[in-house]
DNA sequence: TTCAGTGCAAAAACTTTGCAGGAGG
DNA sequence: CCTCCTGCAAAGTTTTTGCACTGAA
């Protein structure tokens, strides 16, 4: 993942809504880039605590909303109450499964979405901005019960 | 609307999963079925403690997750970190249109998105229970901006 | 009689806010 | 030099938990 084009994605979008660069919000960006999976902000403040980081949790907040702006990340909610990220960078939109047993999560694309989504936002009237579709279940994985392995 | 058929399907529910009937317990799903459009926990709680109920925040909460869970009423998550419930009782399934500058929720029905569903689901090995379909964007209305009208 | 369910209050989990000091433009 | 941004801590919101008591079966 080139991460220098992140950081110019961001630069371009900071200076055009006149918000301050800042090396603080660089750092965030690279942490929920190397991020694998989903995150809060909350985990994403403490994992770079325990880097020593000198970061303070109103910034990384702020600046996940910022990187949500942008689209360099997804901003995401699995119905656990807490706002979930994931990074946009260089992938594909998709959607997700997610097993109310065992917490995990599977991706999958489904072209047919980007239509739907057009044409009920037209008909009702809305100007879209986006859309944010989970199907619910129960998972086959033999060890499903047994870990909450989210990602 | 039949509240006695809804008590019916409640009481039926608990006597299945061996759990007891409560006075209070039917006092939730009254007030529940009685709010207009969606609300949260707290919300329903307060509104009860308003109207003088002796209820306990612990049981409106665990009361409307057996709601939700013999599908008198349906779980919703608008991306505002808190659930939300709905009433599911006499209405046919439908998703939702949120907008993101007033707050206003519009519902809408999709017969495609069932197809979908049952699809993915198969297609990655999901048992499936449930779904959720919300599409964000700015409605049309001219008052939009200036009340949060969120129903 | 028994134990699931209840009320209450405290704690937990996540997010937002207020403030004083510091650095970007 | 003017603010926006930062770090910190405190407060806010929603949900969960612990405990002693009560009432359904």
């Amino acid at each position: 993942m080139n991460l220098n084009s992140a950081h110019e994605s961001f630069r371009k979008y900071l200076k055009k809504e006149n918000h301050r660069i800042t090396p603080e919000r660089f750092e965030v960006l690279d942490y929920a880039l190397n991020y694998k999976g989903h995150f809060g902000a909350d985990e994403l403040f403490l994992e770079m605590k325990t880097n020593h980081s000198n970061i303070s949790r109103a910034t990384v907040y702020n600046t996940l909303e910022l990187l949500a702006a942008c689209d360099l990340l997804a901003k995401r909610n699995f119905g656990e109450n807490k706002t979930r990220y994931e990074s946009n960078y260089d992938r594909k939109t998709h959607d997700h499964l997610i097993c109310i047993s065992c917490g995990a999560i599977k991706e999958f694309s489904e072209p047919r979405m980007e239509n739907i989504v057009s044409e009920v936002a037209e008909k009702l009237g809305f100007e879209t901005s986006g859309y944010s579709f989970n199907i619910f279940g129960k998972c086959t994985n033999p060890n499903c019960k047994l870990k909450k392995n989210v990602e």
